[in-house]
RNA sequence: GUGAGCGUAGCUCAGCGGUAGAGCGCCGGACUGUGGAUCCGGUGGUCGGGGGUUCAAAUCCCCUCGCUCACCCCA
């Protein structure tokens, strides 16, 4: 039972039985990008380590425990990708993709690695599909995000999701408000969680999200970001409001939203869905116009999200599994086997997906395993069928059976389930 | 990194000191060349791994690995 190897921990095979649901999400999601103008761009599983650790930043949650580093034959210490945004604007800046001006925009959907303790909707390994919009100081384009993201989410079919959206302020705001929050919270220092006197130290934003009672209690009056922040973020959070009500896309503002990594400024967002339990953000994003000075390259602006694939699939929940199969080819004899194997590669070169038994089974079992399928014909093949050279093509959904000259079988069941495709359609 | 719950047949689980069970699945038969219904029969497990207590351990104790959920953090 308990097999030698198992998948490392944190990390899942998708099955044959599932990974169609991937291929949906992952089509919807190209197909949305697509129309929005955002291209494809790959980039490679593992950089430098020195991208994320100036990237992402040396004090984050993700460089300081939960990055997979390794150092391989030539001695250079490189990471697997952590996270989506930086090796996007490494590319960017490498190739000088910015050249001559202008917005870039681009999507993405990628592995991610963070050494973390597995637990519902957090993996070792997950998934991301992702978009970067590099060039913009928005707000426009901060708006056009989020729209393509509920796009996506309609394509899919999800709904219940929440877009929670906030600012955190830019370089020049965010120690005023860190100051405020420090000051405020300074003389209730006593009276919080462990937790929350740590993040008094690291990110007083933080307080703001916490969960105990009694931190909900202390921070009444608390500073709120959006009153803290200056004007031009104010302006541009305004900007952002503005562009997302004229094009009909619902949020809700929420000053509690925190980024967890270094270089977020202003626009700041969230999608949750309820259906999810502790893990419940299906998309994380905001605007990161520091990045491309920190990485060495001249400023610019720019703004992007991360969704989780693993956490979308697990809020769509179970669907009905699309048939795969057309046509069963069952040998009713052992001397039929031979025309029958010649018989499925022939309907496969002609288009229709068609499989037969590997495994000299008996033809009681051949129609069971053509049923679980999902075939739509069951074509047999045994003495009779060689002696008159014919084919039986039975229909599986009302046991219909007809016999067909073999010369014109291929033909006969390709036309039958371009019909049926048709009228699924 | 912290805490809790759980690891018994392919799957879902019962058994909680005395020679391993059920349902589903799978295979075969009733139905001599025909699936999904019904009935009958059969296949199937180093009881996660290691150590200990005991005449005797799936069952009690310790360690370990894994899974799950929550905290932390995040997609």
């Amino acid at each position: 039972m308990a097999a030698k190897h198992r998948a490392p921990r944190g990390t899942q095979d998708v099955l044959p039985q599932d990974s169609w649901r991937w291929q949906r999400v992952e089509a919807a999601f190209r197909d949305t990008c697509a129309r929005y103008a955002y291209r494809e761009i790959r980039t490679p599983l593992f950089e430098d380590t020195e991208l994320f650790v100036h990237g992402t930043g040396e004090g984050t949650e993700i460089v300081t425990k939960q990055m997979y580093t390794f150092e391989d034959r030539g001695g250079r210490s490189l990471t697997l990708r952590p996270e989506g945004t930086p090796p996007v604007m490494r590319a960017y800046l490498e190739h000088e993709l910015g050249a001559g001006g202008g917005i870039r925009k681009f999507h993405y959907i990628a592995p991610i690695f963070r050494y973390e303790r597995p637990q519902a909707g957090r993996y070792r390994q997950h998934t991301q599909l992702g978009v970067e919009a590099i060039g913009a100081p928005g707000p426009d384009i901060d708006a056009e995000v989020i729209a393509l993201f509920q796009d996506f989410l309609g394509a899919i079919g999800l709904s219940g999701a929440v877009t929670h959206l906030s600012s955190i302020g830019c370089a020049n705001c965010r120690p005023a408000l860190s100051a405020a929050l420090r000051e405020f919270f300074g003389p209730k220092l006593e009276g919080l969680c462990d937790f929350c006197r740590a993040r008094y130290e690291t990110n007083p934003l933080r307080i703001l999200d916490c969960k105990v009672p009694a931190d909900i209690e202390a921070r009444q009056g608390a500073p709120s970001a959006l009153n803290h922040i200056c004007e031009e973020c104010r302006d541009h959070f305004a900007g952002v409001r503005a562009a997302l009500d004229a094009l009909a896309v619902p949020y809700e503002v929420d000053p509690t939203i925190v980024r967890g990594l270094d270089y977020y400024s202003r626009t700041a967002f969230e999608v949750i869905h309820p259906s999810l339990g502790a893990k419940d953000v299906i998309m994380g994003g905001g605007r990161y116009d520091g990045l491309a000075e920190t990485l060495g390259g001249s400023p610019t602006p720019g703004i992007g999200f991360g969704s989780g694939l693993e956490r979308l699939l697990l809020s769509l929940g179970d669907g009905a599994s699309p048939r795969g199969l057309e046509v069963y080819v069952a040998a009713a004899s052992p001397e039929a086997r031979e025309a029958a194997f010649t018989l499925t590669i022939e309907l496969r070169r002609a288009g229709v997906p068609a499989d037969l038994d590997y495994t000299q089974r008996s033809l009681r079992a051949q129609m069971r395993e053509a049923a679980r399928l999902g075939a739509r014909f069951a074509a047999l093949l045994g003495e009779d069928e060689l002696k008159a050279d014919t084919v039986t093509a039975r229909d599986m959904n009302n046991g219909e059976q007809r016999s067909v000259p073999r010369p014109e079988i291929v033909e006969h069941l390709a036309a039958l389930c371009a019909a049926q495709g048709e009228a699924k359609r």
